[in-house]
Parts: C-alpha cells; structure tokens; sequence
DNA sequence: TATGAATGAGAATTCATTCAT
DNA sequence: AATGAATGAATTCTCATTCAT
C-alpha cells in the first residue's frame, strides 16, 4: 500500500513534469491526479523540487545503465552507431516521458548553484560522447570509415540524434520511417562508397 | 518616447522569456527589468500571454523573411541546403533570443485552442520542410543528389540543423568548428562520390 | 522503558517550551529529540497541550513545595525575605527551563477558557503574596521592619525578584554579583537605619 | 487614502504583535482587522517578518527619544531615577501596545543572524544603564547617594522598573498605587537616611 | 507500546491583473 | 502615457492529529 503511492507520485509526476514543465505543474495537480492529498507529498519528498531531482536521478541511472549495456562485439562499428539511434528511438517510443525529461534542460529555477540535475546532465553526455568517439575511431583505423575529423562529427551526430529524438517526442505521430532513413544518412555520411 | 518603451518591454520580454521560459517569468519582472511599471505593460498590451505572442509573431515573421530571402540561383542544389545550414547558424549567433524562442515549443500553457502560437510554428514548419523538399527533388532530377526518399530525407536535415541550432543555444560555447562539419556531413550523404 | 521514553518527552518539551516558546515549538521536533515518533506522543498526551498543562502542573508543585518548604522559624523576619530571594536565585541557577516557564506567560492560545494554566499561575500568586505578606506584617509588629502600606509593598518585592530571575533567565551570563546586591537593597529599603 | 490603510496595518498589526505574540499572529488576520487584503501586505512590506521589524524599529526609536528627552537639570539626583520610573508608568498607561513589545523578547524565530531586534534591544539597555549609571554616580559624590557598587545596583534598579512594567502590563489592572510604593521603595534603599 | 502512512485545515507568499487618478 | 494602490485566485509548504497495524 505505502509503496504504492510512493510511485503513484512518481509515475503522476514524472507524466506531468514532461507534458506541461516543471514550473507549469503543481503539487495539487500532482497530488490529485495521484489520488492523495498534498501533505503526502511532504511525507515522502522534501518538496516538489525533490520530486523532480528524484525522477531525474531515476531516469539517468536508467539511461546510463542502457547505453552501458549497449553490445560492444558488433561486425563492424558502424553497426554501434547504428544501435545508439535505435536506443534513443526505443525510448522515445517506449518510455516517451522519460525521454521528454532526457531531452528538456533543467528547469531554469533549478539552473543555478551546480544543481544536480546540470551535473547529471554533463555526466550523461560525456558518456554517450566518449562512446561514440571511441566507435569512430576504431571505425577509422580499420578502414571501415572516412570519419574526419572526429571530435566534430561526435557532436554532428549526437545532434542528429537529438534532433530526431526531439521529433519523436514533440512533433505530431507520423508515418515515421524517417528514423531508418536518419541511420542510412548517416551511413552514407561515414562510410566510403568503393 | 512612447515607442521607445514599448520596444524596451520587448526586448526585456524577449531575453526573459529565452532565457527563463514563459512560465518562469514575471510581468513584476519585466517591468522592473524595462524601467517601467507594470500597468503599463497593460497599457500597451493585453496582458503577458499578448506579449509572448506579439514576440513570436515577430520572431517568426523576420524568420519567414530570411528564408524567402534565401538565393534560388545558385551553382548547384547542394548548396542550398548548405544555405540552410548556414542561416540558422547566424540566428544562433546574432540572435540567440530569438534563436531560443524558436527553438522552445509553445509553453504548454498556450498549447490548446489552437494557439496563434501552434499556428505560426506550423506555417513556418511547412515553410522550410517545402523549401527543401523542392531543393532535393531538384537535385535528384539532375544526378546532383541520390536523394531518397526525398520526404524523410527533408525531416532528416531538419532535425539535423535543429539538433545543431540547440548545441549552439544552449550548449557551452565550444570551439564551434562542428557547424560546418554538419554541412559536409551532409554533403557527404547527398552527393555521390563519383 | 516505558516510562523512560514518557520522560524523555516530557524533558525535551520543557526544554523546546522554555526556549522557543510553545507557538514555535512542534510535534514533529519534539518527537525528534525525544527519539520517539510522533505517534507515541499522542499515545501518553492527549496533544500538544496537554503536554504543555502538564508541564506546568509539573513545575508548579514543585515549585509550591519549595515555597512550602522555606523554614519558618528564622532568626528574623528579613531572612524570609532573603530566603525568597535565594529561591528563586536558586531556581534559575538549577533549573532554567523551569524557570523560563514559569517567568512566561500562558502561550495566547492557551488564555482562553480559564485554562488550568492561568488558574495555575494564579493560585502560585496568591500563595507568595500571602507569605510575603504574613512576613512584612510581622516585621511592622515587632519593629524590624517600617514596611507601609504593607500590600503594595508586597507587590514591589515580588516585582524586583520578577525582575531579577527574568535577567538571569534571559540576559547574557554577567559576573553576577547584582542577585545578593538586590536582597541589600531590599534589606536598607525594608529596615530602618538606626 | 494610500498612508491610512498603511498606517492602519500598522497599527493592527502593533496590537496583534502585542497582545498574540509574533508567532500566534497571521496575516490573514492581520489583514482582515486592518480591512485590506493580505497581498497588500505583501505591497508595503517584504512580508511578516518586515512588519515586526519597522514596528519595533519604531517604538525603540520613539522609546530612545523619551529617554533622551528626561531633564537633565534636577533638583537632586534621585528625581532622575524617579523620571525613569514615571516615564514607564507612563508608556504602559498611554501606549500597552508597545510597552508589552518592549518587555517581550524578540520572536525566537528572528533571534538569530543578528536580527535588528536583537541589536536594537541591546542599543537600548545600554541607553538606559548609562543614564542610570551616570545619576547614581553624581549622587555617591554629592553625598546624595549611599548607592555601592553603582553596576550592581543599576542593574537591580533596572529589573525593579522591569518587573513593575511587566505587572502593569501583564496582571490584572489593580487599584495600582503600587507603582509609587516602588519609586519611595527606591528612595529609602539609595538615600541614606540622616 | 510503538510506528509508517496519511490528512484537514491553514500558513505565508506570489502572481497576473485592474482601478482610480 | 503612466502610476500607486489594491486584489482574487492560486501556490508551495507546515502542522497537529489520526488510522491501520
């Protein structure tokens, strides 16, 4: 019982912050459409913005987790490339909040004083850069890429990621072949032709 | 004089609203911040969400002017698109306010009704998605690109100088020679080598 | 056990009361520093309260009783006196909180009704004024004392030990001397010079 | 129109403060006896807190005043300490308000970070003990006074006009001659009877 | 005895907006 | 064109207290 309202609050919450914002949701919003009184809230966060901090500490050891569990004996290095597309489209159609969560900066209240959520932020992001820097690299060295030079096409690629991962979340549901198409551009952009 | 305050209401509104988001922004605040009081921001409008509106319609008017402004005469197709690319680099740089407001959905206070808002970020959509769309069948009829399909290959590009137009906003300042790699990423992924 | 943990409240309360007042003082603190639960304190006290009345029902019969206990078979009557002073000097020495206690008035919220407090505090009254009273009047019998008019100068004596344990209850620790430097002023104020 | 709700507030709040405590007062409460509405409170002061604050800054300022204002050029010394006396009387017969804000201490909530009210209660004990001070000592040199040891004794001198304030103002009204036993019950301790 | 979970009532404060001038 | 004063409606959060176990 208890445990259940503890993650009814967090399901409900996690909904609201990605659908309306952080700053546009309130806890009456939160408690009601969890089933509780506000007070409860109380009992189980310090406050709405440890709600927040919460969720996002949940959703970034989750994502951490999936890009750390990505298979790394692949045929080629074009093929991780490949699966960090298919990740980020997996969340976005699986897990839509989380992702909205991952791709919205922190509220702009919470910016300021090295808020946990900016250094969770930077965390995630070295990791998923080194990841591909590395891929790339080996992809070079082997000959199956033209990739030069890296360190800028690490960020040309996470963008284009971003990008379509943006488009999943916030733009209408379309037909959505694009994503299959986005991992083809990207083929054509790194791999020689013979 | 009269003129004089009004634009300096929105020019403060506008870095405000960039910065800090809509819901996070005081009509206190943007007096204070515009040496005016807060009366006379209803004075001179409707209230804060007239504000935000008259703002975007701005923003995404002059928008609408630098892509009409674009050249259709150029040396081959590709560079159009690097047109593109390049185009929304300089609003990064030269109007990043602006720049941030395009970027940022509607706040999701003004998301229903059909918000002039909604409105305007679809034309301006439509828009671009044409421009392009027109620009790669071009270039697939005269060999210049092996383009397809064109619809996705539209929504790939866009998502890609979207991706690019968020790294410049919102990310560190970084040495930023990554914009022009996106460009001949994409090059790459247009234009067969021969 | 049992019994240690009721005392533990009841001890952590009169501190918190005699420090920050009962308005400012809660249940959940007082819970906390009693190493008990919230709960547990409704399970011996009816409420907040009640704690507070018992406190001071506590601190008001042992209080009683030391008046009850001064000798009256002193050398002198001024030594009565003197020994009401010491009481009290006492008091605040040993016993701070108690004292703090019994210095403040009734919380505001509790005036109503004819709280037990306010009956409480007035019956202690009664019980120092009559033997302040009973002692200047023997005083006048015998010659020791020219005390006129007898009641008001009751009310002036008790007035000044107010006086004096407020100021070590609530002023900064001084040297100190000024307690027995009082019971002289009262002496060369009470006994005639020869 | 815009001082009188002001003042208003003020003076309810003076009341309130006085008669309820700091902590035992709302703002709502507050508001409504003042006839406005509570985010006019919030529109001439930064909030509860900042009310309590400009009215003891007040009556400590007007307090200061009196105090400055006693003669200096009387007949003997004693009728100093006599003035000091009266002028209590006084501030609790014609202002109880501010002289219960007077006797209290400062809300524990504000007494620490060196809250104004602290400094300023401590500027005024200073006030008060050199003037004091200062008599008792032309007194022991003009043979007017057998006042030893003058700090002992104007502290004591200081609890006595304390504990009678606090009588008048926290007890019962009484036929009250007693405030003028308490000034002859000065006299006959300091003047040495010939 | 003892507690984790829960709540109704209310507290201080903020905000977009309006009114009278 | 401009403002000082004022407010209705919320918002976050706290508190004494109770319930189920």
């Amino acid at each position: 019982m208890a445990k259940n309202k503890k993650n009814k609050i967090i399901a409900t919450s996690t909904k609201l912050f990605a659908v309306q914002g952080f700053d546009n949701t309130t806890t009456l919003q939160i408690a009601k459409e969890s089933g509780v009184t506000e007070p409860l809230l109380y009992y189980h966060f310090k406050g709405k913005e440890e709600i927040f901090t919460d969720i996002i500490n949940r959703i970034f050891t989750e994502y951490t987790n999936l890009i750390a569990a990505l298979p790394l004996d692949t045929a080629n290095e074009f093929e991780k490339v490949s699966n960090l597309f298919k990740l980020h489209i997996a969340i976005a159609e699986n897990r839509p909040h989380d992702g909205r969560l991952i791709m919205a900066n922190c509220p702009s209240k919470l910016k300021n004083d090295r808020h946990i959520c900016q250094e969770i932020i930077y965390k995630q992001q070295e990791m998923v850069t080194s990841y591909l820097k590395d891929c790339l690299n080996k992809g070079n060295a082997s000959g199956e890429f033209d990739a030069h030079p890296v360190d800028d096409l690490v960020i040309v690629i996470l963008c284009l990621i971003n990008g379509i991962l943006r488009k999943k979340l916030l733009g209408k549901k379309e037909s959505s072949s694009y994503e299959f198409t986005a991992i083809e551009f990207c083929r054509r952009a790194l791999v020689p032709s013979k």
